[in-house]
Formats: C-alpha cells, structure tokens, sequence
DNA sequence: ATTTAGCACTCTACGTAAAAGAGTGCTAAC
DNA sequence: GTTAGCACTCTTTTACGTAGAGTGCTAAAT
C-alpha cells in the first residue's frame, strides 16, 4: 500500500520522534544519511502520509508526529528489532546465572531488569496459578478459635489464610484432617482444588472428622481464586521521567492505576492469545493508558503459555529494544521453568 | 516566651494556611472572628513573629508562611486535637467491628482508612517480629533438590523461604528433623531463633540426622531477618492532589522513595522511641521529605510497644484532625491485640 | 504606650504586543 | 519527478504595562 519511499519516510520520522520526542520537521528528515531528498520532497511526502492517516500535526507550522494507525504500522512492518549489544547480554544473563533457588525471585529479577533497561515500567505475572499442583497442605492451630491454613504447590509457591476454627473442635480432629487432605488432593492443579475437595475428600471426611461442615467451608476459603498468580511490578515511577508527562494530571491516573493489583492485572492480562503482543495508544481500552503502549509477551511451560511479562511506556517507546528484551527474557524463562520441574 | 497575642495569632495563621496554601495577609488575620485586632496591628505582630524565626515571607509584600519551627511550636503549644464527629468515628469502629480473622487485616485495613480519611499517605506496619512466638515449622520437600520452609508464628504470620536439599537426604530424615525442630522450638520468640537452634537443636540432631549442619545452615537462612515486620503502605497517590506538588519533580524523590520497602521502612520506623512522634519539615533527615511532615504513634501489647501506624503529608499537614485519628486507632489496635492473644 | 488609619512602595500575576523561530504549502524552475 | 524559493501560519519567547495583594513606615488617635 505505502510505497517505498514512504515507508522509508514513516520509519525516519517515527525513529526521530522517538528519540527527541518533538514533532519532526522536513528539513531533519531530508538530512538523514539514509534519506537521500530534499524537504520539499519530504514535505510532499508527508502531507499524503498525514492524509492517509499514518502522521498527525499538532498545529500548522508544526512537525510531524506518528498516529497510532502509524506507530501501528510501524511495528507490524518497519520495526527491527535491536539486536542486543554484549553488555546488555550480559545483564540479561545475570538474572539467569544466580543460583536459582526460586523461579519467583528469577520472575521478580526478570521485571526488575526489564524496568531498569528501559526505564519504562515492567511487570512480570508468575506462572499461572492453574499450572501449580498441590504439594502438600497445612493446618496450623494457633489457638481454640483460629488457625493458619496453608497450601504449598509443587513450584514452591506457598498461599496462606487465616481460618475460623469450630467452636470445640479437637487438635486430633485436625490432624487426622490434614492428613485425609494430603492424601486425597496430592498432585491435583490448583483449578481442580475446589471440585475435588468436594467430590473426593468430603465423604472421607464425614467418616472421620466431626463438624466436617464447618472445617469444608473454612478450608474452601483457603483455596487460592482463580488467576491470582503472582505479580510484580517495577519501575512505576519511570514515568516522570517522560518528558510527555511532565504535568502531574497526566500521570496520576496511571499512577493510580498500579496502586491496584486487580487493575494492573486486568491491564496486562492478554487473556487466550500468547507470544507478543502491543496495544499502542487508542489500542488501549482504559482510559489511563490512552496514551501509552503495552508490550507483552508469554513464556513457557512444556510448549504451554503460563507466564506474561511486559512493558509500559510512552507510545513513543523503543520498540525494537523492548521487544527484543522481552524476547530474550521470556525465552530464558521458559528454558529454566522446564529445566526446573522437569528433571 | 510569645505573648498570647502572638500565640492567637500565629495558630490564626497556620490555621488558615493549611486550609489555603497560599501565604496568609494581615488583613486576612484581622478580619477573624476570634482575632480582634486591625490589620496594622496583625502586621507588628507578624514581623516580629517572623524575625523570631516563626514565620516565613516566600517574598516582599506576600503574606507569611509557617517556618518549621512555627509549626513546631504550633504542634507543641498550640493545637487542639480535633474531636472526631459522630460520622468519623463510625468510619474508624468499622475497622474493628469486622468479624476479626487476622490481625494482620486488621492492621492493613487500618492503614487504608487513614489514608482515605486524611487524603495524606498512610502507613502501618505489624506487630514487631520480635514479638512473635514460633508455633510450628514445617519443612516441605519439591524435589530431589529443593524444598520450602514455612515458619508460622502465634500471631498467625506465615513466612516462608525456598531452601537447598543436601543431596540424597532421606524424606524421613526432613520429618525426624521437622519434629526435633517443632518440639525444641515451640513457642520459642523469633527474635531468639537463631540462638537457640544452636544452642538447642544442634545437638539433638547430631544424633538423628545426617548431613545435620548442611540442614542447620539452610534452616538458619529461612529465618526471618529482625525488624522485618510486615508494613502496608496506602494511599501514596494522594500527595499529588496537594498544590504544593503539582511539579513532577517535586514528587518523584517521594514517589521513587515509596518503591523501597526498606527506605520506606527507614522513614517511618521510630528506633526506641514510642507513642505520639511529629516530625516537621526539615525535622526529616530523609532529603526527598523535606517539605513534609510525618506524624506517626504506637500500638501496644501488653503494654509493651509493638507497632507503628503513621502518616506522611505536606508539612501544611491537618495536624489536630491526624492526631486524633491515630491516637483512635492506635488504641484500638492495642486493645483488639491483647484481647485475641490474651484469652 | 499602644493601636490604628493612611499611604507609598514592592513584588507577583496577568494580559497584551512584538519579535523570533520553526515549519509548512504552494509555485515555478530544474 | 524533484527541488529551490518564498509567503504564510502558528508557537514560543521576550518585553512591558497594569492590576492586585500585602507590606512597612509614619503620624494620628486612643
């Protein structure tokens, strides 16, 4: 549809914007080394790119600068991603060469990293929460009325939550409950948790344990909702130092926004679709975002999507960096999460 | 040392200046109700208040702004608690009316609701570990390799830490190991852990359990570092609606602040001291908070301090209605804790 | 001796006007 | 098809004058 030099031109003044974060004038285009025309060229050019819906003016007299519909084109078809310089490998491979102990601590350093690469804001999701199978489950009395419930999956991840005891209810009681629970549930997926507790355990229970009711209810509550996986958040404040939100209206909202973990959650999560994806500006459907882009991409467990990592930043974001830091990341990831649990 | 004229009239001017921000006149002051006196007067009085280093002129022929020691006095002398009405102190009851699961929630929503009714940041933290009593320690093995240790206290705190197998342990020798630890100890405070795994465990597991010091070294690492005492920060957006931080920079030292738990922890955190603490200003030894203030108080156990809930707002802060809210809550936080633990 | 009215003075905030600068769009020449 | 040239437009910056708020001082009033 656009030709050549078209192309040529939109990649020139979406690299120069990215940059400088002004809007791009003809004269500075026609000087670039790759460009090889005057600004009235440029100028020509520019006008039907603004027609067609790729460039915007801010006022007349004024530069250039991208649309969504451009920087939407821009990714899809100009972009190349920046190949990664030896330094930058090398921060990258730190994340993976600590001794793992954890993969959410290698999770949290990945958004940490990400964050401080690109001084944009990062989050990681942990893996989901439906792959994590039930390790072993606890119930700790801590006096006549309460106790700590707590479930360790076989990723290491621990949940915990205070229960209400029944009244009278004997330490016996419990024990012989834990180990009907152990038992019973051992290996299932934390999705199927809530359905097997009753399908399986409670007749088991109703044998053995009085006031079965009571502890059935108490421990359902335990169990971990649906997509509750973990997720850290880093770099919030990179913000500010976007020269487009200088002014604090512009950046509260946002900074609101990721007081919430359900909001933030809901911002990233990319629902069925998995690998890379870019909501640029508009894209966006929270109002907050508008002008802003979020870069996501998946990794994986056994060829399955299990995790998201991203990115948010300024529409006018480096892409071709971003994308190919989450690249690198969200491959090393899935490498180690297989090696993990696989041997 | 200030006549009660000056008195009047400097709690005349604060008074006004935290409800304005903008530098208060003399005709201001003399049109009060409570201040009987002309302009002309005010204006004597103001230029002697403020050569004494009460108050501040941002320029020539603007009114005067409070200096810290203004405030200083004003804190010390000068204000009157505000009397909670009827309404707010239904607010606050609900903190504690809820059906009480954990004090944890308790404490969390604590600081919620001192954030939304200040519109200042609020912080709390829970009770100090050292307090906290072991009430069991469960070690649960992943794999071959790994495993997580879960520490639970009296109080229902559940922390936990992945942990590195010898090779080729036994499973029976984590549960031998497991109980030796449960029954040496139990009911042991945190803060004495260490100590006592040592003097205590070490020689008992000698006997039953291999490998016994690569354990010991892996257990001791799980245990919780002191002063590491769970803290909820809310509302640390609300600084921006404050006039005096409409400039991006000025927030960003806050903001980023925010981002360390540690810093965070730092600034609040009171050393020996305990109960009411107000510290204006430049009073702050943390640059990013110069220019604002941080009131916080203490909660009790047993008479004993164990927590701090607090407040960080512009030093033009609404001091009266802040210490009210806190001491309300730092009772009742005091009592709620030594009822559940003491029964 | 204290308080107050009056007034000149100072400084900021605001609005207007002029000038400078950046960039376009069009026309005509290459 | 490309480019040089130029008039035109719009923003940004600077300058300047005015209005307003508030002070500080003096002299009068209490």
């Amino acid at each position: 549809m656009l030709s050549d030099r078209q192309r040529l031109i939109l990649n020139a003044i979406i690299d120069n914007y990215i940059r400088s974060a002004e809007p791009v004038g003809s004269r500075t285009i026609s000087k670039r080394e790759d460009v090889g025309f005057s600004s009235a060229t440029i100028r020509n050019e520019m006008s039907d790119l603004e027609e067609l819906g790729y460039l915007e003016q801010p006022h007349t007299s004024a530069g250039r600068v991208p649309s969504t519909k451009g920087y939407r084109f821009y990714v899809d078809n100009l972009i190349t991603p920046m190949s990664l310089n030896t330094d930058e490998v090398g921060n990258l491979k730190q994340v993976f060469a600590d001794r793992i102990i954890h993969f959410e601590q290698v999770i949290e350093h990945t958004a940490s990293i990400l964050a401080q690469m690109t001084n944009y804001t990062a989050i990681a999701f942990g893996p989901e929460i439906f792959e994590h199978r039930l390790r072993s489950i606890q119930i700790i009395p801590l006096n006549e009325r309460q106790a700590v419930a707590i479930i360790v999956t076989h990723t290491g991840r621990v949940e915990n939550k205070p229960i209400d005891l029944p009244p009278g209810i004997h330490p016996g009681e419990i024990e012989k409950l834990t180990n009907i629970l152990n038992t019973k549930l051992m290996d299932t997926p934390l999705s199927q948790l809530r359905h097997r507790l009753y399908e399986e355990v409670a007749a088991e229970m109703k044998q053995h344990v009085e006031q079965y009711q009571n502890m059935l209810q108490a421990i359902e509550g335990t169990m971990p909702a649906e997509s509750s996986e973990k997720m850290f958040l880093r770099g919030t404040t990179k913000i500010l130092d976007q020269p487009e939100f200088q002014d604090v209206d512009k950046v509260k909202d946002i900074l609101q926004l990721f007081e919430s973990n359900q909001q933030v959650h809901n911002l990233f999560h990319t629902g069925n679709s998995h690998g890379l994806q870019i909501r640029i500006g508009q894209e966006n459907d929270v109002d907050a975002v508008k002008n802003c882009s979020i870069v996501t991409t998946s990794y994986y467990y056994n060829g399955k999507p299990v995790g998201t990592i991203g990115i948010l930043g300024p529409t006018r974001m480096e892409y071709g960096k971003v994308i190919s830091l989450l690249d690198y990341l969200a491959q090393g990831l899935s490498k180690i999460l297989t090696n993990e649990f696989e041997k």
